[in-house]
RNA sequence: GGAGACGUCGCAUAGUCCGGUCGAGUGCACCACCCUGCUAAGGUGGAGUCCCCGUAAGGGGACCGCGGGUUCAAAUCCCGCCGUCUCCGCCA
């Protein structure tokens, strides 16, 4: 959630925000009304209760044959504070339910509008020509025996894949890959779980709008996270956590399950949208006056990663319209893939300020001793689909595909992929 | 799967049977000061988190795993949930 403080002192900003996310700064005038009355509940009930708390006493200290009128007394002042109690509660929870319904306020520079509204930051890299017919993803890793979408139908449905031989060591190398680079830059590895409580992947924000892409399980109440991210955040929950020696870093590595609800028919062609796949990301807490700076320095791993693999990429300032709930900013890697003569998104890197934070009561100790939320940051280091570009990049007429060079100690020292008789 | 124990202010614990004098004692750790002069001891004081009112000083409220209930009043009684531990069984 935003900072209710500033959602009271400067609501005029938060609107801002709103309009340059096609939803309604009407929000804004509902919060402060709900916050409004939200304040007045609570004081009536205070006084209230700080009435009946001293009234106490005195029933505790009056002689034994006073007591009983005393006690007749403080019945009814009873019932009136548990009933300013249960409004103050009701009027708590519009207020939560109201400011809940913003979405972070955006950074400064974050183009206004939709998903079409991004702006083009750099584009890095030849795109790849080839002086034959290339292949798409699919049709290569078939040949190099490496992806297997009929028996992932056949053994789990649709959207469900094998990766195979080759393909299982190229998955398995760019996730080393990345992970070794994190640890590098001082990243802490977590493999994280799976499965997570509700609250936690309410407080990630991820049963908002995008409910629908969630699997649950509700024989155990359970929900399978999407990202590791869900986890990262939650890793911290409820906790106040020392940052004076700079950010928290953590890589952490998992299997994902999306249910893709509203994408029926939409790349239903290979790995590049399944319901499991595996995903190295990057998760940083941050003091929140080093958000901003943190999230080019996770960009930058990325784009390192995208490099060294030999990919032409663009990356892109996603619209406010486009971005989550939870991030202020974001940034997508999109590597080029030739058979679709498109970019397509590689990585995504959000910058969440103490939106996420502030939900998940997340907290460090500022220089004046006093509490206050980090910021959360998160960032994609690797993932199944890297695989369709490095294929497609990298193919050679023959139906090989040569392994980029700062790949090849991840798998095995193997160079070139080549097609398998079948 | 069966049986039982437990969850208190950083850590360790007291308090719970017999509800009010307990937002809560003690030890350790911590911070400030004093004393002393040495790799330590002693003394005094301070210190939790969140919210509301207030420019501030300050005032008020909530928090004893979480959520309900009983009661004028709950750390303490009742119910549910979560978690930890022990034993038995079962399966790796």
């Amino acid at each position: 959630m935003i900072d209710p403080v500033l959602l009271r002192e400067s609501p005029d900003v938060v609107k801002r925000s709103q309009e340059a996310r096609g939803e309604s700064p009407d929000l804004v005038d509902a919060a402060l009304e709900a916050d409004a009355a939200r304040r007045a509940a609570i004081s009536a009930f205070e006084s209230l209760r700080a009435e009946q708390n001293a009234f106490g006493k005195t029933v505790a200290k009056a002689p034994k044959e006073e007591k009983a009128a005393l006690v007749a007394q403080a019945q009814e002042l009873a019932a009136q504070v548990k009933a300013a109690n249960a409004s103050s509660g009701e009027a708590d929870e519009r207020f939560t339910a109201a400011i809940g319904a913003i979405g972070n306020v955006v950074v400064d520079g974050v183009p206004a509008g939709g998903e079409d509204d991004f702006v083009l930051l750099r584009e890095v890299g030849e795109r790849p020509t080839f002086d034959f017919e290339p292949r798409d993803h699919l049709e290569i890793g078939e040949l190099l025996d490496a992806i297997d979408m009929a028996r992932g139908a056949k053994v789990s449905g649709a959207r469900f894949h094998f990766l195979k031989g080759v393909g299982a060591r190229l998955e398995l190398g760019i996730m080393n890959m990345g992970l070794a680079r994190a640890i590098d830059a001082g990243f802490t590895p977590l493999i994280t779980p799976t499965l997570v409580r509700p609250e936690i992947m309410q407080g990630t924000g991820f049963l908002g709008a995008h409910a629908e892409e969630v699997y649950h399980l509700p024989a155990d109440d359970l929900y399978l996270t999407g990202t590791s991210e869900v986890a990262l955040a939650g890793y911290h929950a409820d906790e106040i956590i020392d940052l004076s020696a700079g950010p928290l870093r953590y890589a952490g590595w998992s299997t994902c399950y999306r249910r893709e609800a509203g994408s029926h028919g939409k790349d239903t062609r290979g790995i590049i949208r399944v319901h499991q796949f595996d995903k190295l990301e990057m998760f940083s807490y941050v003091d929140p006056v080093d958000a901003e700076a943190e999230h080019e320095r996770l960009l930058a791993w990325q784009e390192g990663m995208l490099q060294d693999l030999g990919l032409s990429y663009r990356v892109i300032d996603v619209a406010a319209g486009d971005l989550g709930s939870s991030a202020a900013r974001k940034f997508d890697v999109e590597a080029w893939v030739p058979t679709q003569g498109a970019y397509r998104e590689l990585t995504s890197t959000s910058n969440c300020t103490t939106y996420q934070a502030r939900r998940l009561d997340i907290r460090h100790r500022t220089e004046s001793g006093r509490t206050a939320p980090v910021a959360t940051l998160n960032g994609t280091l690797a993932t199944t689909r890297w695989i369709v570009a490095i294929l497609e990049t990298h193919q050679q007429a023959d139906g090989s595909v040569v392994v980029p060079e700062a790949l090849r100690p991840y798998v095995g020292g193997l160079e070139v992929l080549e097609p398998v008789a079948k």
